[in-house]
DNA sequence: CAGCTCATGAGAGTTCACTCTCACGAAGCT
DNA sequence: AGCTTCGTGAGAGTGAACTCTCATGAGCTG
């Protein structure tokens, strides 16, 4: 994958004027499309990067891009900004990464499987995801919220227990979830490989293990 | 418990000659007591700033220590080291922060306690240890090691298992211990509050509440 | 074609985390 | 008392995260 986003020719930059509803609109033109490249340009270097384990610095980036530093900035307030776009392009939708069991209703069986993915993904872009972590966890004051892919990956296995749990014990899901996201999160996989010191290996399977253990408690509880 | 550690005054400064076994030997003079007494004001300096939480840098800590910066990072590998060390110095030990549930055999009730404990003792200094745990995620070359002071507190409150559990099924007692590794620490608070939203009072009775049931689970299973 | 708009680059400036060197001066030694 | 040791301060230097300003030049407009 190539640095600059040469999938479309030069000649693209050109605005095209369209007739629509008897008047002459300008559809997005040069500039338009000018910023959509730079923007893309931007992204695919930080994300080439990213995955060079090399450190992700908003001057590399930028040098990578082919833009100024002033440039990267006009397009994303802070480097944690860029790297947390970078990332989510990376991401399957929940869908798409839990399909493997969309024919299971085992919620257990389902949310194992999304631990495992989520921080098998993590593991792989550890560079910017640490990155991303260290900044967010310092300056919470700008609307520097976490994307929260964890969420909807956790929303999406436990979909089988709307119709049960859910039901009977609105509350039980809805701690079964704040629970879950403690653990099915990048946090808790430097923890164990950082702090506990464990293989990447080992730590997403004590992770998945805890996932297994929490929500098998509150089936059985709910 | 104050800041400065003015139990010791100025004159002990000077260096005293003992008597041991006929030799006139070198007790720590006023070298080795000069570098204790910067030692510790860098550390009270940084305790205060800490405590005041405003935005702790090298720069400040060192103008409150009275000291050049160049001196604190002669004491102070990082800023991350400092902090860890000024922080470490707040917490009470495993024994004396369980006390009031030394009395119990419940390793559940144990557990508890002690998360609730840990995470409003952080949340107290949480700018401190967000600083710290930004600094610790991305570089973990350097012996950079985190403190882990939650092992301490999660050994001593699961104590009551070592002689069922811990017998029973070792690899089940340290898993379970894993698993609270996980949610009996800054991480777990700092998601519920920052991304899952939770006030902070939420945030540490969800935690407490995951904690409960990890290890209830453990050991019903165990 | 002339003119205005605006994306971009260049570069200076600020703050902080460090690093390194040099010189001062007090503490300790003989 | 004189010499040495060494803790310390001062200050320059690097690199990164930002911020701001100004000039350029390409693109669109009339």
């Amino acid at each position: 994958m190539q640095v600059n986003s040469h999938n479309e020719s030069e000649l693209d930059l050109r605005g095209h004027a369209v007739e629509t509803e008897g008047m002459t609109i300008q559809a997005p033109a040069g500039r338009e499309n000018q910023k959509q490249r730079t923007r893309t340009a931007i992204i695919d270097a930080a994300r080439e990067i990213i995955q060079g384990s090399a450190e992700v610095t908003m001057p590399a980036v930028a040098k990578a891009a082919l833009v100024s530093e002033a440039t990267a900035y006009r397009y994303f307030p802070d480097l944690v900004s860029l790297l947390r776009e970078a990332i989510d392009g990376t991401f399957p939708s929940p869908a798409e990464a839990l399909a493997p069991v969309e024919d299971s209703d085992d919620a257990v069986v389902r949310i194992a499987f999304a631990t495992e993915r989520l921080l098998r993904h993590v593991q792989t872009y550890q560079g910017a995801v640490r990155a991303v972590i260290s900044g967010s966890i310092v300056r919470r004051d700008s609307a520097a919220t976490r994307p929260g892919y964890r969420f909807g990956l956790i929303d999406h296995a436990l979909a089988p227990l709307d119709a049960t749990l859910g039901q009977r014990n609105p509350a039980a899901l809805r701690q079964l979830k704040r629970d879950l996201a403690v653990v099915v999160s990048a946090e808790a996989l430097f923890t164990l490989t950082d702090l506990c010191g464990l293989s990447p290996d080992d730590a997403v399977a004590s992770a998945v293990h805890t996932a297994r253990t929490i929500t098998a408690a509150a089936i059985a509880a709910g």
